[in-house]
DNA sequence: TTGCCCCCTG
């Protein structure tokens, strides 16, 4: 039998939408103290008393009398806040128990709520029940599996959603966009977005262009950015993470000006891409003007995690240290970022150390962790330690080696000389060997003028990788290294014949906040005259005290002097000397490269540093090298 | 009642 309350309690009319709802029940029999008890379940819930509002509920329940939905619905928010499972479970028992019709939107509140508590499996049982979906109930689902790895569910319901005769409006768009790094489906979607036109949504547009982004088409995000006439804080995020993400820091850092002029703030998305372009450009100085917009947001993790990967790639480990002893917390991102940016710093011994802090501390390490460690027993040339860590991966945290964990350990036994080993270890693998992994083997090969092996490693690097230049180059050097000029002359007709080109070296500096770029026989520079004769004169100095360039790295057959001369010119001594020339006393010189430095290079740079008595710091692609007092901080080890 | 960006470590 249905009961029905008539409440004439004045005092209901202070909570909005309960007094007329429960007017519009009708008559009934009165259950004594009924009124009250619903008078005091409106207010519990208004107020987030969730306790009272149970107590009542089970009342309301026991006598089949009901709220209306707008007051249940501020129930489930007052469950969420709680994280109560059980409660929410429980109003939606009484909810749907026979006698009551809740309303679409508070089956949609419902759907929701079990999608907040990653309930996706109950969010879609009630989905499925219902008789009449409406654009919510269709987008919260859209939105619940586009956010989840179930991505082609959120497709499929798109589809059924348009079947059903419910158009989608900008918050199944800018849902739906979140599954949709896939270029092909991001064009589809693009264009039924425009064709409904809701493609003026700064919602839409900014999932668009990180689409666009993440799926490498800077153009699509860049069209969809110029068109818009009003934009948010979020859209110019998009933008600038969009060329961040993509390498592309010039443009991520113009865009970050023009963000400032249009008179918007940075908030911590802004200053995390920005300060990725600064570590992928070595920015140090910009870098610094970052992290005083940082201190700005007080203690954030993330932010300070990319503080210490923009010091460490930066080449000033010291900074790093700073920022990572003055941060509140630390995860294991902190500490990996510390003990990779210690190791690629030539500071392996401190990295184990850490990494050992690390443990006591009680974190777990994780895969990028143990990367980070066996680089650093590579560089220093550990192979016990190496082992070690490479065994207790397994044994005491359950990773499984991948292919990066390999390639430090085959780097390590390659370089202490321990070939066999090392090519026992490739053969051992658990995980297929890639190209990688082959080219840490062909290294290996060079330094210790195997030619065997070199041959046979680069044989199966071109399986991988057939028009990759640095395996020729590389194989060309060892040729070099032997006097092998036909080898040599071989492998270059090669290269033409498959259209290989070798990837120009190219250095850059920073001076006054400008970035200088230095390439291999590029005359381009306006200083250029003028750093090629102070190169000269440096270089007579160094040969007075005993210089001799090491030629193995030439890749020609040349002569004689013709040979040091290509040699003189490689775009790192080029930089160098552009720093000696402007920068103060004071500064290190800081170079970044795109291909490993070379032996000569690295002698001269030792050479420098010590007769001009300066600091330098080269980073190269994979490690980094501060030279000081003619010495190098990896130990001529790399 | 449904929505956009950054989320750092190899």
């Amino acid at each position: 039998m249905r009961r029905v309350i008539l409440s004439t309690r004045k005092s209901l009319d202070k909570s909005p939408g309960v007094y007329p709802s429960i007017q519009r029940l009708g008559a009934g029999n009165i259950i004594p103290h009924a009124a009250s008890v619903l008078d005091d379940f409106t207010r519990s819930c208004y107020d987030r008393d969730l306790p009272r509002a149970m107590k009542a509920l089970t009342f309301m329940q026991r006598h089949q009398i009901w709220a209306d939905s707008v007051t249940y619905s501020e129930l489930v928010k007052c469950c969420l806040a709680c994280n109560s499972i059980r409660d929410a479970k429980e109003v939606h028992r009484h909810v749907f128990s026979s006698g009551y019709e809740p309303k679409t939107f508070l089956i949609n509140i419902f759907i929701s709520m079990y999608v907040k508590f990653g309930m996706l499996k109950d969010a879609d049982k009630l989905f499925g029940k219902m008789h009449e979906r409406n654009v919510v109930s269709w987008t919260t689902m859209i939105s619940a599996y586009a956010s989840s790895d179930t991505i082609d569910k959120a497709f499929e319901y798109l589809i059924l959603m348009l079947r059903d005769g419910v158009s989608p409006n900008m918050y199944t768009y800018s849902s739906i966009l979140r599954a949709c790094s896939d270029l092909f489906k991001l064009r589809q979607i693009h264009c039924s977005i425009i064709r409904v036109g809701l493609e003026s949504d700064v919602f839409v547009r900014s999932a668009l262009i990180d689409n666009y982004a993440k799926g490498g088409d800077l153009y699509g995000a860049r069209s969809v950015f110029k068109e818009m006439v009003t934009r948010d804080f979020v859209v110019w995020n998009s933008i600038i993470g969009a060329f961040a993400q993509n390498s592309d820091g010039d443009e991520a850092l113009n865009l970050y000006k023009n963000m400032k002029r249009a008179g918007f703030h940075a908030d911590q998305s802004t200053l995390t891409s920005v300060l990725r372009a600064c570590t992928a450009l070595a920015l140090l100085e910009l870098g610094r003007q970052v992290h005083i917009h940082v201190l700005k947001y007080g203690q954030d993790l993330i932010l300070n995690n990319a503080l210490l990967d923009m010091y460490c790639k930066c080449g000033s480990v010291e900074d790093a240290e700073l920022v990572f002893r003055r941060m509140e917390e630390r995860d294991v991102i902190s500490w990996s970022t510390m003990i990779a940016g210690l190791a690629q710093n030539g500071r392996s011994r401190e990295s184990m150390e850490l990494f050992n802090k690390m443990k006591l501390s009680g974190l777990r390490p994780n895969y990028i962790t143990m990367v980070g460690v066996l680089f650093a027993c590579s560089h220093a040339g550990l192979v016990e330690d190496g082992w070690h860590y490479f065994q207790s991966m397994k044994d005491e945290y359950g990773i499984d080696p991948g292919r990066e964990h390999y390639g430090c350990m085959i780097d390590l036994l390659g370089r202490a000389g321990k070939l066999d080993e090392a090519l026992a270890l490739v053969r051992d693998m658990k995980c297929e060997p890639d190209a990688v992994t082959w080219r840490a083997l062909l290294g290996a090969s060079r330094v210790h003028r195997n030619m065997e092996l070199a041959q046979y490693a680069a044989e199966q690097i071109m399986k991988f990788d057939p028009e990759d230049a640095g395996t020729y180059i590389l194989l060309s050097n060892i040729y070099a290294n032997s006097q092998r000029w036909d080898d040599v002359r071989q492998i270059r007709r090669c290269m033409r014949v498959k259209g290989v080109t070798k990837e120009p070296g190219c250095s850059w500096i920073e001076v006054d906040k400008k970035i200088h770029a230095f390439i291999v026989g590029d005359e381009s520079h306006p200083e250029i005259a003028e750093v090629n004769k102070y190169l000269s004169q440096v270089s007579h100095r160094l040969v007075e005290m005993g210089y001799v360039p090491d030629t193995n790295f030439v890749l020609q057959d040349l002569e004689g002097e013709q040979r040091e001369d290509s040699l003189l010119h490689h775009s790192e001594k080029l930089a160098i000397v552009f720093g000696l020339l402007n920068l103060p006393w004071e500064k290190p010189i800081m170079v970044r490269k795109n291909l490993r430095i070379c032996v000569d290079c690295h002698v001269f740079a030792k050479l420098v540093a010590k007769v001009e008595q300066r600091r330098i710091v080269i980073r190269d692609p994979i490690c980094y090298h501060h030279f000081e007092h003619g010495h190098c901080s990896c130990d001529d080890y790399w």
